[in-house]
DNA sequence: GCAAGTTTTGCAAGCGGTTGCACAATAGAG
DNA sequence: CTCTATTGTGCAACCGCTTGCAAAACTTGC
């Protein structure tokens, strides 16, 4: 089917090693070889086997691209950047979706089975456990959107979420909201529970302002809806912290249908700055999460943890702002 | 590094053959064989190497993923249900990405490198070369989201667009408007010009209506935002069938910003159907399009074609229908 | 033109598995 | 308890490629 190195070797008439060596890098071949071979394996149609030199070299150039987050648009961007990041790099990613997995067990021996180099685990939902499952099986591993540590236990790059919680938190106050509400994503989830903990630690500042909390059960358009519906069959607070960008359109879409105004009767802030906030008819004020630099950090960590396999873990923590758009009253 | 085959043999006191057997099925063991080396395997933390065994069998389960559709969200749940599907049949997505990549030349060695059994074109955009290089390279290949024809050359799996640009001009009729016009995708892609000439032949039969066209540069919100203020400052039409329905959001959101009224003063139907179609702060009239259906049956046929490599080219094509929002004004 | 030093090249073993073939072990039949 | 039919098992070759080693082929300097 496929041609082989043989057959290229036994066309230019030289050795199956001298073929192998003009095709890796690095490898002594004088001129008159190589021209000889690439003559051969041109007309033949040759491109050598990766996955057949993986098994001495030890590499096969495959990245597991871990995720469980396949229903918020941001994602979408997350994995252009990534499949073209790695692909630059030479890097082949190897799409796992972890929808509805409760043990990482299965996908760390897929992965193993295929001999993956190295695995990023791209996702702000799934439990850290993920990510330490595939260090304790010896593969390099980066957890892109976790959670951010002094001391972490694998390589994290991602923002500090619960400064972002402050962050939010500030700008509320800077617009002299009085009556304020967390609206989180799940509460299981790490970054939840950071940027949650962050809104309150800068709430316990201003005493005065009456702060209420409030889950919804996804990160998703529906789970926000439903949450803001609930919380407006009873009086509302003025301004909200939404967990996330799609969370806060749902809330958003829940506001208007009540016939309420954005942001004259409540405020929205959301978290992410994905590509649709920006769009007019959504336009909406949130902190901005750098998800370029994250994903170039990521790669970038990716390959010199290649390069050197006992690395110690490291965050990368990238910094936020809050991008001003049409959900919130302005500042005095 | 990793246990291999022969390690465990030694600790089971059984020869290579037995171990590779009891993980192999179909293959010949006893019980008792089995027990011994299922219980040396498990002592051991073994897992077969996929790519090793690869080079004997022929198959790897690698099934390329290619696309270039990074900015389309509709596609995130296109890769869910992809990833998802192949993974339940044990087969493994490797994701390509295809964004700006014009000679298909590159794909194919690269994807024959890694020797997968068989590769997924999921785009509209993709000029049908790409679909061709691959089986012009003997990889089984089936082309979601393709153009429709009776006699194709690569297994087709889609919608027919020419019809649904027929769908949209009748949807339009029985709404009365008078004016009506076509607002495209890129002009290059297939879907763009035979849901454009779908369209204009049914206009044929209707005369006295007047209908223009135009095409935004991509599929992208920007693009149709931009599109529609050009149109916008001319004399407008009355409504406009959108090429899809980011291209559909982009336009709303240029002729919300003109101080217009949607329906009132001009009427939109997008095509696709994605998610956020049904939100109710976008609440978009389009063209439903099946991707659970067209995903399922593209994975069922390249499944079939695995077992099968020389099965002809055969199209499946499935039904749209028009779903009902608030961007068209009623029917009478 | 020769010795010493420097590439190049080929050989052969190996990476982790699979599999046809021949032989060993067991089962089934009488 | 034989004799045949049916598994079950091990040997060894092979899948396509890499690489340490030693020999072959060049350089270079004198």
């Amino acid at each position: 089917m496929a041609v082989t190195l043989k057959e290229v070797a036994e066309r230019a008439g030289v050795s199956r090693s001298a073929v192998s060596r003009t095709f890796t890098d690095g490898a002594s071949v004088s001129a008159k070889m190589r021209r000889k071979v690439e003559k051969a394996a041109q007309e033949l149609g040759y491109s050598p086997n990766a996955l057949a030199s993986s098994l001495t070299t030890g590499r096969t150039k495959l990245i597991g691209l871990v995720s469980n987050n396949f229903h918020n648009p941001i994602f979408l961007e997350v994995f252009d950047l990534f499949t073209r990041g790695l692909q630059d790099r030479g890097l082949r990613p190897l799409l796992v979706n972890l929808t509805d997995e409760v043990d990482p067990a299965n996908s760390v021996r897929m992965l193993r089975q295929y001999s993956v180099d190295g695995v990023v685990v791209a996702s702000s939902t799934l439990p850290p456990g993920f990510a330490k499952a595939f260090r304790d099986a010896g593969v390099p591993v980066v957890h892109s959107f976790g959670r951010s540590s002094a001391s972490p236990q694998v390589h994290v790059v991602g923002i500090d979420n619960v400064e972002c919680g402050r962050m939010a938190a500030r700008a509320l106050m800077e617009r002299g909201y009085s009556r304020v509400a967390f609206l989180g994503g799940p509460e299981a989830a790490t970054s939840t529970q950071d940027r949650h903990s962050g809104f309150m630690s800068e709430m316990a500042l201003h005493p005065r302002i009456s702060v209420t909390c409030s889950f919804a059960d996804a990160y998703s358009f529906d789970a926000g809806r439903r949450e803001m519906l609930r919380l407006l069959k009873s009086k509302p607070a003025e301004a909200y912290f939404c967990g996330d960008d799609v969370l806060s359109i749902g809330a958003l879409s829940a506001i208007l249908d009540s016939d309420l105004n954005v942001p004259d009767d409540i405020g929205i802030i959301g978290l992410n700055d994905m590509e649709m906030a920006r769009w007019e008819n959504i336009d909406l004020t949130t902190i901005h999460q750098p998800i370029q630099q994250i994903v170039n950090s990521s790669i970038e960590l990716m390959v010199s943890t290649l390069n050197e396999p006992d690395r110690n873990p490291e965050a990368r923590i990238f910094p936020c702002s809050v991008v001003e758009r049409g959900t919130l009253r302005p500042a005095p």
